[in-house]
DNA sequence: CGATTTTGACCTGCGC
DNA sequence: GCGCAGGTCAAAATCG
């Protein structure tokens, strides 16, 4: 009937413009039976109920659009309210600080929401600027690894010169070393090193690279210290001529069957649906990361997250002290890049203990500390057949198939953000808004996954009429709290465009529709989250 | 013959 | 300043 729109006010002009034509329709309809003596009166009675069910339904769109208008602006005050007592709490701000503005809701996966010239670029990006926060999954939205850290592109946008890759890629690709080589006087890069996120992927994989699903092309192979017998190989994505993204790939010295692959940069083009599943996945670690990174300097950055577990995923931050000491022998000889490492390989190595296992030259450097998440599931998952050796040689897969479908990320994931969230809980909701409402305006993937649900609501609740013109209500049944609700098997309508395009994270929390048109999202939280004309907002729950 | 890989040289940043 | 290590370039070699 209705397709899910990206921009939900969109969807719901587009719910408008359904129910009129429906309405339309049956109007035209009933004067034809008009015309013919016996049908007058069914035609007359049927024009009652479809005119009544036209009221019924802009009614309803109405109060949805109220809902979600309202929705919205306070989900903003409470994250600007956050913000700005963060910014407050820090107390000694530094002089890049000031320059940001308060954290805003990124619905973006792995896209600079401050970035106009990719928005000038892609035209049917450029929407209500209002709605931009809330655009999710849009026609323009480029799954990739947004690398590039907010802060430096506000910097970089002030200057007015820009590196031409820059307008050619999208991406401020050169990195600050290879920017200085090209561009000598290039002052962006030697006031403020490009804080450009890498994500390395940990996987067993038999075969000398990964298959994401992109095309590589191998530039250079270097022998890196530490682990003489695993040379480095790097890639550069050839998908697209001018697109930045590189990627290295080495083995690992202790386990020989596990590769490590680190991704860089933002694709420029549109991705092979094969390639979105990673593509999302680093870009929403991506985006993580540089969501921390870009609210803590460098300096503090191992006080700011340190050993902490947000957002169920295991951060393992190390100061550059801890490196001195020995831990991490090699960081200190790494780039500048903050670095998310996904650990995929099979073992359950969601305790620190693994992150020493980690490749130290393939980890970041002291300035910016590795992050590790562990998407190890327990159970036994495809992962390995989608991104190793198993995976399909057509390159292609199915679009009623998504990648990521079948990544099962979710369970350890979620159990660490249910835990973390019991071992932190205070006594007192108060502890939990302030726990959730920390963690909604720090981890852009839970960002996206509540604006997600909120943009899906405002598609299903028309979406939902059955047969007999009847309207379920427009509940959405942000189920946060069971998490031993059965995970869906029904494709996730947030994916079910037919274009591929919608970042496939989503389904970490295994969305699914539930029987009467909400939308579950599963997570640990303990709570839930309805929105409808009766139930209260989310930002209600959330201060209850 | 074009695309890809290999490989040595070169550049840059960092630590001493 | 020097040496080391990471990263990139580009010519030569190889492959399909």
């Amino acid at each position: 009937m209705s397709k899910i729109a990206a921009n939900p006010s969109g969807a719901v002009m587009e719910e408008k413009k359904d129910a009129a034509s429906i309405s339309h329709h049956e109007e035209g309809f009933c004067v034809q039976e008009v015309g013919k003596d016996d049908g007058l009166k069914s035609a007359i009675a049927e024009m009652g109920e479809v005119k009544e069910e036209n009221e019924r339904l802009k009614m309803m769109l109405e109060r949805v659009e109220k809902d979600y208008q309202s929705l919205q602006l306070r989900f903003f005050d409470i994250l600007q309210k956050e913000a700005s007592e963060k910014g407050s709490a820090e107390g000694s701000v530094t002089s890049l600080d000031e320059t940001e503005e308060p954290e805003m809701v990124s619905l973006r996966l792995g896209r600079n929401p401050r970035e106009p010239k990719k928005d000038e670029r892609n035209g049917t990006c450029n929407k209500a600027k209002e709605n931009e926060d809330f655009e999710l999954a849009s026609n323009c939205l480029t799954l990739g690894l947004d690398a590039t850290c907010q802060l430096s592109m506000e910097l970089a946008s002030e200057s007015s010169e820009e590196p031409k890759e820059t307008e050619a890629g999208g991406e401020t690709w050169p990195t600050s070393k290879s920017v200085k080589a090209r561009n000598g006087d290039d002052e962006i890069s030697d006031q403020m090193p490009t804080k450009r996120a890498r994500v390395s992927v940990r996987a067993r994989c038999d075969t000398p690279t990964m298959n994401d699903g992109c095309q590589w092309r191998k530039y250079g192979q270097k022998i890196a210290k530490g682990n003489p017998s695993c040379p480095r190989a790097y890639y550069r994505c050839t998908v697209a001529p001018a697109c930045p993204v590189r990627k290295q790939v080495q083995r690992c010295a202790e386990d020989m069957s596990i590769l490590i692959t680190t991704y860089e940069g933002t694709h420029n083009h549109p991705l092979p649906v094969s390639a979105t599943a990673m593509a999302s996945t680093t870009s929403a670690a991506a985006s993580m990361l540089l969501s921390d990174s870009s609210t803590s300097q460098p300096s503090t950055h191992s006080s700011a997250l340190s050993g902490t577990v947000f957002n169920g995923l295991s951060f393992s931050h190390f100061d550059q002290s801890r490196a001195k000491q020995g831990l991490f022998p090699n960081h200190a000889a790494s780039p500048l890049f903050p670095t998310i490492t996904l650990d995929l390989t099979s073992a359950s190595s969601s305790s620190p203990a693994h992150v020493t296992r980690l490749p130290s030259n393939i980890a970041s450097g002291p300035r910016y500390p590795p992050t590790n998440l562990s998407f190890c599931s327990k159970e036994p998952t495809i992962i390995p057949a989608v991104w190793g050796n198993g995976f399909p040689n057509n390159g292609t897969l199915a679009m009623d198939k998504p990648p990521m479908r079948s990544l099962n990320l979710g369970n350890q994931f979620q159990e660490h953000f249910y835990q973390q969230y019991m071992k932190n809980q205070a006594p007192s909701r108060d502890a939990l808004a302030k726990t959730l409402t920390k963690v909604i305006s720090t981890d852009p993937s839970l960002r996206s996954v509540i604006a997600a649900a909120v943009t899906s609501v405002m598609g299903q609740g028309s979406s939902n009429r059955n047969h007999g013109g009847e309207v379920s209500g427009p509940g959405l049944s942000l189920s946060l709290g069971n998490q031993h609700a059965a995970i869906a098997s029904k494709a996730n309508p947030m994916i079910q465009n037919g274009k591929g395009m919608l970042p496939g994270y989503f389904n970490w929390l295994s969305s699914s529709s539930s029987p009467n048109g909400g939308l579950m999202l599963q997570s640990p939280l303990p709570f839930s989250v309805s929105k409808s004309s009766t139930a209260p907002s989310i930002i209600d729950q959330i201060n209850h």
